[in-house]
DNA sequence: TCTATTTTTGACTATTCAGTCCATTATCAA
DNA sequence: TTGATAATGGACTGAATAGTCAAAAATAGA
């Protein structure tokens, strides 16, 4: 080894994730990853391959750090019913912002699902993951006597899977955070019968 | 008026809006759509105007068409429980298929929501629709003693609503017919209980 | 200090794209 | 039949694109 990079790898693929989370895939050009990670156009290159590997590693950037801070409450053993709750007040209050970016994963299969089948696949470990999460916080609140009985915890999951990918979707919309939040209550609400 | 176009504009309409829907928007080009329309590009230009134009047409005749194809039922006078089964079993067969398209304004939202808010409203507008259409028949439904007391029809329409949205994005993440299905039924199970 | 190796920089290329121009063709109204 | 008008097809354009090349700069190890 002789001269070592002058930049921070990760830091500069956050960056990235930002960018592409923000823009999406198509509209983020080879200039703008330039502009925004500071970096020259070879170096992008050598680091991370070509732009749709640079892409490919902000997914999992995406899932390693966001989508893990977000669900690492309801993936926890002894995680219940507040971690859900937890989970839709923080997921509301982030796309409440001046302009909610909405979720990377929900982005890219829309403007990539069909087309490219390693992006499907991501997508689609993201939604296994999500619905695994709101399960086992799910089978903690049944544990805990927190549930009322007759609800299945695999069949909830896929509910609040789907009222989180809606409140998502809706976020990228435009939609106005009140209404936001009574999607989220509308989660939420499942839970009390 | 002296000669007549040499062609069905709304048919042409509907083949770009296939088009933009298995495709998505930038993965389109003019090229694309001429070969697919069967015209020449200065008789895009001159019916549709730019592509975004003739993107945003897409979107309207998505509205126009498949989606009152898939709703109408739903939002029709006397609308119950039978519709929304209906509507699910239609959804998920549809979604089903070899390679599935998902729905062009679920698809639209992850692709342009985030820079162009006339597309966001459009989304934002069918998301509405979605949800008034769900209402309407769980009003039916409540009026026919066909839902167990304590639901709440706007409420209810929220969480149905989301089941749509995360099985268009599961269906476009690739996600295997056999789950899609039982999403659905995690949606339908909110009607029982 | 010297050398081998890597990073960095910026210019370069070939391609693709949306959109335009214009000559030609076709149709309606008179 | 004729003149006005509109549609069509194809070539063209300028801009933007992802990706490459090669020279220069910088660093670790000897």
């Amino acid at each position: 080894m002789s001269r070592p990079k002058g930049f921070d790898v990760t830091a500069a693929l956050d960056r990235a994730m930002d960018l592409f989370w923000r823009q999406g895939y198509q509209a983020t050009s080879m200039a703008d990853l330039e502009a925004h990670l500071g970096l020259g156009r070879q170096s992008i290159y050598d680091t991370y391959g070509d732009k749709l590997g640079l892409f490919l590693q902000s997914l999992d950037r995406y899932s390693a750090v966001p989508v893990t801070h977000l669900l690492g409450r309801l993936e926890a053993i002894g995680a219940g019913l507040a971690d859900i709750h937890h989970f839709f007040d923080r997921l509301v209050a982030y796309q409440s912002g001046p302009s909610p970016r909405a979720c990377l994963m929900v982005n890219a299969a829309g403007e990539l699902g069909g087309r490219d089948p390693v992006v499907q696949r991501k997508v689609a470990v993201y939604l296994r993951r999500l619905h695994g999460g709101f399960q086992n916080a799910l089978e903690g609140c049944r544990s805990a006597r927190q549930l009322p009985s007759g609800l299945e915890p695999a069949v909830l999951a896929h509910q609040l899977t789907a009222a989180t990918i809606g409140i998502l979707v809706a976020a990228r919309a435009g939609v106005a955070p009140p209404t936001l939040r009574r999607m989220a209550q509308a989660g939420l609400a499942l839970l009390n019968r």
